[in-house]
DNA sequence: CAGTATCCTCGGAGATACTG
DNA sequence: CAGTATCTCCGAGGATACTG
């Protein structure tokens, strides 16, 4: 992306900062985390419908931008514990107010879209006569 | 919000409008319309990278689900006014944060990956000894 | 248990050309 | 000018099996 012409300013660091938090699985491994520290398996469970392989790649890249920290404790079994760091602390707060506004804004925009639906149809039938 | 250590149930729908926003372009859309209403040629140009397919699909996407408002004046030429619905507003708003938050944190997520990059380069090399 | 290695599929998204 | 219609391709992500 962003292949010639540099069209947008200088927020184009802040861009792709944006890009990672816009990752869905990004958005959901961060809360989890946000109640404290968790094992992989433990965050396979919280978080239905991810993939341990796409956990990995997440956490990773979560880890990579400084937002987690992995702590893995030598033991027998294994025994991996991911937790916040201090700016992914700050993040979660951020996406906290993301987070309540879904909640409190989510039946509007159920009906937004049963609204837009029953547009559709009654269009479609008025075209047809 | 899920505190219990269940898998999602009531959730649910809330995910849903967290996906919906953790869109890439909508991230960028939002903002760009926050400004003021704009025609689909100018969101072209302010939101570089962007094909008119992709945005066409997004725009229908917020459209649908009620955060902004599609005028069609029914001139010739063609001219389509796009502007964010009261929620919209709402919701750009609440955007807005993470946006601060970007700007104000990339620099730390740049050092995260440089420390990274450091840390993995060492570590290859000591493997190698 | 945490993580990798493979293989494979499906759809997101680009390019291009066309229409009202 | 706004938008659709096709065709195409690439890679994110799922399933499964294996390893330390």
């Amino acid at each position: 992306m962003r292949k010639n012409g540099d069209v947008y300013d200088a927020s184009c660091s802040a861009r792709d900062a944006l890009e990672l938090i816009a990752s869905k699985w990004a958005l959901l491994i961060l809360p989890a985390l946000a109640a404290g520290p968790m094992r992989n398996a433990a965050l396979l469970r919280r978080i239905g419908g991810i993939s341990q392989k796409v956990l990995t790649q997440t956490l990773r890249e979560l880890e990579r931008n400084g937002l987690i920290l992995r702590e893995d404790k030598g033991m027998r079994p294994r025994r991996v514990e991911y937790r916040l760091s201090r700016l992914g602390k700050s993040l979660s707060r951020a996406l906290r107010i993301l987070d309540r506004w879904a909640e409190r804004h989510f039946p509007a925009l159920d009906a937004a879209r049963e609204r837009y639906a029953a547009n559709q149809a009654s269009q479609r039938s008025a075209s047809r006569l």
